[in-house]
DNA sequence: TAAACTAGACCAACCGGTCGGTTTTAAAGA
DNA sequence: TCTTTAAAACCGACCGGTTGGTCTAGTTTA
């Protein structure tokens, strides 16, 4: 059932198999569904959705068009699989998990996003953030696309305004700060300086939104008097 | 030349006759090549370039291959083309001319944001900024359109740092505030808030975003002592 | 043996781009 | 003013290649 979610075509003999490997190893369906994942995912990394060719993941995952039709019963089906899958572990590493706990949510998040710069990796800035790439490209033509990019902005939204709640009720964060802007704010920043990297490949504008940002978050803090 | 630049095919006669026009009658030629600039644009804002379809092209422009390939050599010049036409008049028309002269460069930062959210089309929602999709899209594997987004980015910071060096020297703008940093936080936050918007459709989201940098903007006031 | 899975030939639709030919335009020649 | 002429502008059938998707046949697994 939540297989369905994902739009693919499991059947539940392939779960409860699945499920029985004891170690790592995956059946051999399962390893060609997660091989056109991966493969399909890097290939609209790189392209987009709709210019990503099914003959490159094909390729990419070593796997036949029998296969993917098998697994998926559409393209869209399989770009929406790919993205569930990496997206989420994606926000839940980066953001999610650092946040979950903080006791000093506004160190933190600038934290989390002083990392984007300083260990993003070459397609980081190369191809920019894949939430944002596929909500501009999906967003307007799929609706199916665009719910569940709007759901995992909310997911993000949500995990840093219960991270500056807590802060206030800790102390950390000034008791009239008005947590849902200071969200925006931070999502929508990080999203522009992102997305804007790829067209100037200017680092300093980059860190300069960072800096401006960062002294924004500094006056949430309580006065230290 | 500077046609060329612009990546057509335009002969010097064609210029010439053009400019003899008195009134803002355009001459058979370039009454096509603007239909051509204008159907292209809008279908490239809203698919994309790479799946902008010359056939769309060329039924919205009531205008025949032939024709079109007269007047640009491929796609890519097309859509470059498109782009500078309007791309440019929108920067021009929403920051450029509004921030030329301002005397209180933070209010009218606040003002040209506000604009977009207030008197904001329906395809603005819907489809975002076309240099930021173009961005999103074109950077990673096209550098002729990159360098033309980057210098687009490149004018509008400028625009921005130089109405608020002016807000120094006038004092409407805190003698020790960072106009780099500001400039950079407002383009990032903008570009994020606008393509935010697109996937969620939660203009409370869009609303919060613009109240934070509001507020950030107003902390780099001069001491009202 | 039934179900899950893989294989790849095949298909119609569409893609950007080419090309030979026709019409329109404006300047030159008489 | 009328005719000639060459370039500019336009036309649309056509091309090879690619697209996402289908289908039948064969292999592997439990």
């Amino acid at each position: 059932m939540s297989q369905n979610l994902n739009g693919d075509r499991a059947h539940s003999a392939a779960l409860k198999k699945s499920a029985k490997e004891a170690d790592g190893r995956l059946a051999r369906g399962d390893k060609t569904r997660a091989a056109l994942l991966d493969a399909a995912f890097d290939e609209i990394y790189e392209h987009g959705f709709q210019s990503a060719s099914l003959a490159n993941i094909l390729r990419a995952a070593d796997c036949t068009k029998g296969s993917l039709y098998h697994h998926f019963p559409d393209k869209h089906a399989l770009g929406l699989a790919a993205a569930r899958a990496n997206i989420g572990d994606h926000f839940q590493r980066m953001w999610f998990t650092p946040l979950a706990t903080t006791e000093d949510p506004l160190t933190d998040i600038a934290n989390c996003i002083q990392q984007y710069i300083d260990n993003g990796d070459e397609r980081l800035f190369r191809l920019g953030c894949p939430l944002q790439n596929l909500s501009q490209e999906m967003s307007p033509i799929d609706e199916e696309f665009r719910l569940f990019l709007a759901e995992t902005f909310a997911n993000w939204r949500s995990t840093l305004t219960s991270a500056l709640s807590r802060g206030i009720d800790n102390g950390t964060v000034c008791q009239t700060a008005n947590i849902n802007q200071i969200a925006a704010l931070v999502i929508a920043s990080h999203q522009g300086n992102i997305g804007t990297l790829k067209a100037t490949r200017d680092f300093s504008l980059a860190h300069d939104a960072i800096a401006a940002l960062f002294s924004y978050l500094n006056t949430q803090r309580p006065a230290s008097t």
